[in-house]
RNA sequence: GCGGGUGUAGCUCAGUUGGUUAGAGCGCCUGGUUGUGGUUCAGGAGGUCGUGGGUUCAAUUCCCAUCACUCGCCCCA
């Protein structure tokens, strides 16, 4: 039987072709973070496996995880996202950090679930967190950045949308207008969390059945679905307008407008997934119709820093990942051409040159350029089409006439220009190409 | 965990209502005379038709099983 050319289910071989639009994403990620004051970290990859079963990450180990025992019997998963180990490292330099402490990194994560568009069990995905701010300004600044890497991928206002709610307001409508108790509040948030996917007597037959006769009697269902019609904040209950999660929100979209960010919305049904976000939460959609789904998001997430045992750090982040935004990317054909980082082919006309074709290359090497060398005895044409095949930019070539003119042939192969130079010239000429 | 789809050359796929040497396009290799590309022309290599079993004189084509891939649901950053 012979080895398989696949990758393990749901991961990828990143050729250097993947890898250079990779490489794209990162740098835009991670210009856009420095841009904002953002330092890069890292953490292993391997974490215990105790880090996910804490409460308020509440991750679903058994079945979404890769995990396993190591040689000393101890539980390690590989990591499923980034929030819980980046909370460890602040916690632990709490005292020592500098606040607000910006951080961001580019994490590899594993999940372990069944394929489907845009998601894959590997992934890599840019994780954005602004340790202690608790001001609107922290949420502003995150919107801001998300808003700006989406503007440097050359997305325009229509191809993407903010959402917006804030959990704190979900969580006191729930508990306080409706009177709802711990578990009912949990489940009925599970449901909002997935109307959109429901037909909506689906949607209301099961929240009937969390309800409770006299909750049922006093109307309780149809308050919910006033409440999570609401388009707007003003169309909320009037009862909740002096409420501080409402005013934060209010001023949060009108912050916005003057950014003008013009495609952010309120939306009371936004839940996402994760338990341990404390306040506001934002997704960003994709408006496409063939890919309208979200792409990534965060949230404000006070309590976590807190559970390794020292005193709490108001947080917020947000994460994205590298398969969606791909998808994002190429249906509305924004991914650049992209070429080889190797900026020039050097090739001889025959190997009686070899020697001095070296020497020219150690130096075109020493000024800089990035230079790969075929002194094989294949054609001048099969040379020229593997440059091609390689996406490289310039091809230099050298015969006896070169070496003894010390001019070298450096044909442009976008261009077609064809011309004879000195290495001085040639690195310039190279030089000017660069990020571009 | 549930449901749908697909598995034929490196890639995208056609095809055989069961019958001798299985096809196309693209790609790849060679050549069109001696230092040049993405055009064109002529040749060529490459497939146990996912795997195992069954029915049959005969299966890649029918049946069963199995595996793989894929999409959706569940779940979810």
């Amino acid at each position: 039987m012979s080895l398989s050319l696949q990758p393990i289910k749901g991961a990828r071989d990143f050729f250097p072709e993947d890898m250079r639009v990779r490489e794209y994403i990162f740098s835009v990620w991670k210009e856009s973070c420095e841009l904002f004051g953002y330092q890069a970290y890292d953490t292993p990859i391997l974490e215990p496996t105790d880090l996910y079963l804490q409460k308020g990450i509440q991750e679903i180990v058994n079945e979404q995880t890769y995990s396993f025992k190591d040689r000393g019997d101890r539980s390690l998963t590989l990591r499923t996202e980034m929030t819980p180990s980046v909370s460890r490292l602040v916690a632990a330099r709490r005292q020592e950090f500098a606040y607000p402490l910006r951080l961001y990194s580019i994490p590899q994560c594993w999940r372990y679930e069944r394929m489907q568009r845009g998601r894959g069990r590997e992934f890599y995905q840019l994780n954005v967190d602004l340790f202690g701010d608790e001001s609107i300004n922290a949420e502003i600044e995150m919107l801001e950045l998300a808003d700006t890497i989406m503007k440097k991928f050359k997305a325009n206002r229509k191809m993407y949308q903010f959402k917006l709610n804030s959990r704190k307001l979900v969580d006191t409508f729930l508990n306080e207008v409706m009177g709802l108790d711990e578990t009912q509040s949990t489940t009925i948030r599970r449901l909002i969390d997935h109307m959109h996917k429901m037909a909506t007597p689906a949607f209301v037959g099961q929240v009937e059945s969390v309800l409770s006769p006299s909750q049922r009697e006093d109307g309780m269902l149809d308050k919910l679905l006033e409440f999570l019609r609401a388009k707007t904040i003003e169309e909320l209950p009037k009862s909740l307008s002096l409420h501080p999660s409402v005013i934060g929100l209010t001023d949060l979209l009108n912050k916005l407008e003057e950014l003008k960010i013009t495609n952010a919305v309120f939306d009371p049904t936004l839940i996402r997934g994760f338990d341990y976000y404390t306040d506001i939460a934002f997704e960003v959609f994709d408006t496409n119709p063939e890919n309208n789904r979200s792409m990534f998001g965060g949230g404000r997430y006070d309590g976590l820093v807190g559970m390794f045992g020292v005193e709490p750090v108001p947080t917020i982040g947000f994460g994205m990942g590298d398969i969606t935004l791909l998808n994002f990317l190429t249906v509305h054909e924004l991914l650049p051409k992209t070429y080889s980082p190797v900026e020039a082919y050097l090739m001889t006309t025959d190997d009686s040159i070899t020697d001095g074709a070296m020497q020219v290359a150690r130096e075109l090497r020493e000024m800089g350029v990035k230079l790969a060398v075929d002194t094989s005895n294949k054609k001048i044409v099969k040379k020229i089409k593997n440059a091609i095949k390689h996406d490289i930019r310039y091809v230099i070539i050298i015969g006896q006439q070169e070496l003894d003119q010390e001019q070298y042939t450096l044909k442009n192969l976008i261009t077609g220009v064809e011309e004879k130079h000195s290495i001085q010239r040639i690195v310039s000429l190279v030089e000017d190409h660069r990020n571009t």
